[in-house]
DNA sequence: TTGTAAGCGTTATCAG
DNA sequence: CTGATAACGCTTACAA
């Protein structure tokens, strides 16, 4: 078989019209008689002809595709973050990359690169954190960039978040009314800001209770370190924790269970993600919840208008947090 | 900032060679003088070039991208397996466009040309099932494809899984020694080919065990499914049940233990998919194995040689599964 | 309203 | 080993 494929040009001789006709019936641009409209697109039809979107891009320099960056493709943060951009992104057409550095986390920037060289006319980065070099990298490219779920301390790239420094907040003066040993749980990576950010939450509180213990335990990421990490809880007798993430916070609901420690009556437990995990957690987790869904679609909508030279007024979206209260902590 | 990209045609000039040349050497393809290459890749790395993929892609027909699709993007079956994908496809620079037909579960033929008009090398297609028109417009189109987690009935199309019915018939024998009443749990779906395959695995067991009430039950995707299929478990007074969704088992099993129903005295409980989330759950979820991220880098690896035009022996790869007894089945 | 033709940035086929 | 040059399939001024 022979599968020749079908071009603009043989569309365009069939219906007797120049190309350039056809490409203006397929894009809907500029006037055509719609006598010939209709005929150029019956024989579209008839001949199964679909555009070919690597020859367009070349031709108009946008590709209608952009880049989604994120470092772990499974991983239940993401997901829903990526479940939020790709919804948006469906409903403007744009088709999606997908640039994971699981593997090559020391090259995130060749990621990018691969990324750029792809010719993406826009990119949603996602990740634990960002270096500066990274933001750097972005920046000059001058490709349309939104972070999701970071934040960069330059605060030159436009992102959506929620206020990690407050959220953070809220709950240790929440432990702190009833508890003297309190944890924050955080991820151990050299850089990472939204750790900072959730450290000077933490700080904050502190200064507020001085006869309260406020430890910062550094774990590894998923279940496995929740559970690892239990053991350091208990010996330093921590009687309230927040994690990051939900499933450390399993991890160590799971570990407290399995020891017969009591959730929430000797040990509260918290997390900051709210994924659909926490629901399935027993006890039900108990968490800061994060938009998830929303920044990622707000992230992809904010993209669009970027990448159509729309202006933008608030290029630092803070979307709201709440708490939700559950069965793991009081 | 007059961010003019840099094209092979500059590096070409400032090399004082041809285009032709740099080409070669950027690609590695045909000979070049060393002294020549080296100087060309010097005046690349100066210039900062990146060759364009999309140029690159309607020159050579190739676009080394791959195109994957999947239903839902946040879903820790589907996560698994992409992840499989997504580090083999790294191993051979593959790129990777990313389809959900989560919107449009309508249409998931549009989804599929689109996929085709980004001129993808091939396909990695993974679904709950497959409709015979899917199946054929992948077949048709001649683009190499590799489903992964479904098998389509007329086994043309590639595939990686593992053998379904038999995994059912293993359980269905084990539940059938110690109980009466047994469900099977299954996903609502008006065609669903693994499902068919289930089915008729336990209809396999059924016919060794005439006094053991065999139930299906057909639920819809996800926890809360579970939790909602758990009356209907109760009220036909199920005693051992196997799920294909592991968030459906998880439902069960908090709605048993909301309920104060003990598992797996009173309740037997098993899942099919074996993902991250059967370690999460209190009881912790017996399962039988897919070894998902195998599957998903098999499918990768067969889907590279079928690009390459290698012959592959078999077409139809089933890997084993395990049957893993953790504390929801006695 | 329609057609012509010049790119878009590469690769690939020939000659040299 | 290297250089012209014709594709690749489409968009987009510019003409008509």
């Amino acid at each position: 078989m022979k599968k020749r494929t079908i071009t603009i040009y043989d569309v365009a001789k069939k219906a007797d019209v120049s190309m350039a006709t056809v490409s203006r019936v397929v894009n809907g641009t500029g006037k055509v008689k719609e006598a010939t409209r209709q005929k150029v697109q019956q024989i579209i039809k008839d001949m199964g002809y679909h555009p070919n979107a690597v020859a367009r891009g070349l031709a108009s320099q946008k590709t209608t595709t952009i880049g989604i960056f994120l470092p772990d493709l499974n991983n239940a943060y993401f997901n829903e973050l990526a479940q939020g951009i790709d919804d948006v992104s469906k409903l403007y057409n744009y088709n999606i990359i997908l640039m994971s550095s699981s593997i090559s986390h020391q090259n995130e920037k060749d990621v990018l690169r691969s990324l750029f060289s792809q010719q993406v006319d826009g990119i949603v980065y996602m990740s634990y954190d960002i270096s500066d070099e990274v933001c750097d990298l972005l920046y000059e490219k001058g490709i349309p960039t939104v972070l999701a779920g970071v934040v960069d301390y330059k605060r030159q790239l436009p992102s959506v978040n929620i206020d990690y420094k407050q959220a953070t907040y809220d709950i240790m003066e929440k432990f702190a009314e009833y508890h003297d040993s309190i944890a924050l749980v955080v991820q151990d990576k050299s850089t990472n800001v939204n750790r900072d950010f959730r450290c000077k939450g933490m700080a904050e509180a502190a200064k507020n209770h001085s006869t309260v213990q406020f430890e910062v335990i550094r774990a590894g990421y998923g279940y496995e370190s929740g559970l690892a990490v239990f053991d350091e809880l208990k010996a330093k007798d921590i009687q309230a924790v927040l994690t990051t993430d939900d499933s450390v916070a399993i991890g160590i609901l799971n570990a407290a269970n399995d020891r017969s420690i009591k959730v929430p009556e000797e040990l509260e437990v918290m997390s900051a993600m709210n994924t659909k995990l926490a629901l399935m957690a027993r006890p039900e987790l108990s968490s800061i919840s994060q938009p998830l869904y929303d920044m990622g679609a707000v992230a992809m909508r904010m993209l669009t208008k970027l990448m159509k030279k729309e202006p933008v007024q608030n290029q630092q979206v803070i979307l709201p947090h709440e708490i939700i209260n559950r069965k793991s902590t009081k």
